[in-house]
DNA sequence: TAAATTTTTGACCAAATGGACAATTTTTCT
DNA sequence: AGAAAAATTGTCCATTTGGTCAAAAATTTA
């Protein structure tokens, strides 16, 4: 039967849905940006679906373009960190920056997590290349601040991943974040902000220097 | 022109492209779990595609059923918070099941991760309720502890989210950190999991309370 | 202004998809 | 065994989708 009856499942049926529910984890977990449709773009940019594919061979060159600038931003913000700076004050002002496009940019961050979440079928290569290159950089001048005595002792990529990860979390999944707490989206910005300077400063600082508070006024 | 010709645009290519890019990343942005076909579903599992209408009335009820068997495992690991444990012990514990979790179920954890990027369409009412109840609940636990003076004054729910966002990092955007890290995924999982209890021993530690050690041993 | 070029569109198509349904087969029950 | 119930399948269908194409409209060029 059909029905969502709860426990007066016959042997065959409860074989059956086990079998199903894993075929279709494994299908559902890795599906592409396939759901939208060039009509959808079409009504929403008022241009005729055939016009669309005047101006792109494809829908999924849209896609890629898309990304592809979207990547260009983040990387931007990246190089925007300073050997010459003071240590924390830049590693703050990255995650800062990067909160802030995550709040205003919301879209954009949820598309392109999702394309990294289906596997980043047109993306790998860029990562691996030009994000990984620029990463490599700013890695590089991360060791070098540890090495002088200017930062805890970090490893520079995982620091990246959890800065990436905290800050995109309250774009990406802000449907959870927002069902958890009663607050509106400048509020929360605001307390997440707050958390992950706190955050930062403790990772970041070195014991013996305390001249960063770790309470953010 | 459909070629991808770099700057050789006339006004209205310019104009055309720049709408069609805002639309689609409008659309893009927020798809639902649409691509998975019952045909995929059905030859993955080896039954017919009326049969598994047989056990399920729609697509999106096996998708529902699965995401609800998801979330049920997760607020389980919540329930497995002690107040009556050392509190840097049983966060610290969270967290290493939930990375655990997070190297050996990769597919439900992107599968969820989906839900929640795209809305939640069918998850919200749970996750307001359900985990948030659960969550509540963890959360006035360690509010308890901090006004014991048993660990550092954090948000406990920035703190669940800053751990859920680190933790999944590595499996839902695992093809990101693969693209920048040349290891595998023991090593990886290994190398995060010193990170983040480094990590949270900095956040959770009290000042003065040296009795945890940041280095992992 | 008229020819050349670019842009736009309506009509169309093949493939894919979720699902319906009646008929058949298999299992269970008495 | 035989009836009743459950499980399975082949066939079919309406809809949606990415994309084609030739013709028409608009714009640019000479």
């Amino acid at each position: 039967m059909n029905e969502v009856t709860e426990k007066n499942l016959s042997r065959i049926q409860r074989e059956k849905r086990g079998k199903i529910q894993k075929a279709a984890l494994e299908v559902f977990s890795k599906y592409g940006p396939r759901s939208d449709t060039l009509d959808k773009i079409a009504t929403a940019c008022g241009l005729t679906k055939p016009n669309i594919l005047y101006y792109y061979s494809s829908k999924d060159q849209i896609y890629f373009e898309v990304l592809n600038g979207l990547l260009d931003e983040w990387v931007a913000l990246l190089h925007e960190i300073s050997k010459e700076g003071e240590p924390i004050d830049e590693l703050l002002g990255y995650m800062k920056a990067k909160l802030k496009m995550s709040k205003q940019k919301p879209k954009e961050s949820k598309l392109f997590a999702n394309e990294i979440l289906h596997g980043a079928p047109l993306m790998q290569n860029i990562l691996a290349t030009s994000l990984r290159q620029t990463l490599d950089e700013k890695v590089a001048v991360i060791d070098h601040w540890v090495s002088e005595g200017k930062l805890a002792n970090v490893s520079g990529y995982h620091l990246f991943f959890s800065i990436w990860a905290m800050t995109q979390h309250y774009a990406d999944f802000d449907v959870q974040v927002k069902a958890i707490l009663d607050k509106n989206e400048d509020e929360l910005f605001q307390d997440a902000e707050e958390y992950l300077t706190n955050l930062l400063l403790r990772m970041l600082s070195l014991p013996s220097n305390q001249n960063h508070s770790t309470e953010p006024r």
